[in-house]
DNA sequence: ACCTCGACCTGGGCGC
DNA sequence: TGCGCCCAGGTCGAGG
């Protein structure tokens, strides 16, 4: 409830800030502060001393929102003020994101960060969990990567990026996976997630980092967004489908059998 | 106990 | 300089 906010966490320090598959925990003295930043959610800082950038410069190729500090404008949902006059700006175009408190360790116990799956970059990702959770769905490869539930935090982008270099085809059923196959996909998911935090996120129009800084990931993407162009191995057409209700690509060469 | 689909939103780009 | 359509880093709840 609302009613939450403004009774529960005033007067509460920060005491850490954790990540979650996709989710940002605040660790509050009394209280845990769970944030989905759906789409185009941002969070930023707002320093008092600073001034604010006077509009939002939106780049005309990438349609991405660049700022550095923002006032508060039609899209900012929420603001969290310091004692110290500074604040944090909560800031969502599409407002898919979800900002939520639960009293503190019960974040952990309920949904939805109690149905997550392993952090992949974490030692609790093992292969042998992966492959029997694999084993368990009827899914398509795709909608399993997707669902939260057997690996936490891959979305669209870097499930598409593991399959291509896993050499996968987003729709082909988990259950018909050989361990080999399995054993690529399981090596192939910490690769792009490392390669996309070495350089500083995929910014494809509106991610930018908290300094209002895009990241040069989507550079290095060899097949999501890319249907219609060549294939960076090959040089055969990226292909686009539907699977599991999100738009993908792949390549009919490298992700076949 | 699955799974699929539509709903939830705003805004940019493109074709006419 | 308008309008209608399509598209977008993600979940969720209803219904099959």
């Amino acid at each position: 409830p609302e009613a939450d906010f403004t009774t529960r966490i005033p007067g509460q320090h920060i005491r850490s800030v954790r990540r979650r598959g996709k989710h940002l925990l605040f660790d509050l003295e009394s209280d845990c502060l769970l944030v989905h930043l759906g789409m185009t959610g941002q969070m930023t800082f707002w320093d008092q001393n600073a001034s604010d950038a006077s509009s939002f410069y939106v780049s005309p190729t990438t349609g991405l929102q660049r700022t550095r500090q923002h006032a508060v404008d039609k899209h900012t949902h929420l603001s969290f003020w310091f004692a110290d006059g500074n604040a944090m700006h909560y800031r969502d175009i599409r407002q898919f994101g979800k900002i939520r408190l639960f009293p503190l360790g019960e974040e952990s116990r309920n949904p939805p960060i109690s149905n997550l799956g392993p952090e992949p970059l974490e030692p609790g990702f093992t292969f042998d969990d992966f492959s029997a959770a694999l084993k368990r769905t009827k899914r398509s490869i795709k909608a399993a990567l997707l669902d939260q539930g057997i690996v936490a935090g891959l979305g669209n982008i870097y499930v598409d990026e593991a399959l291509f270099v896993a050499k996968l085809r987003p729709t082909w059923l988990c259950s018909a996976l050989t361990t080999r196959e399995k054993r690529a996909l399981f090596e192939a998911i910490p690769q792009v997630l490392e390669q996309g935090i070495r350089f500083n996120g995929t910014s494809l129009r509106d991610y930018v980092n908290s300094e209002g800084e895009r990241g040069s990931n989507q550079e290095m993407l060899w097949v999501y967004g890319r249907y219609g162009e060549a294939c960076r191995v090959c040089g055969d057409t990226i292909v686009r489908a539907t699977v599991a209700q999100r738009t993908s690509s792949y390549c009919p060469t490298c992700q076949s059998r």
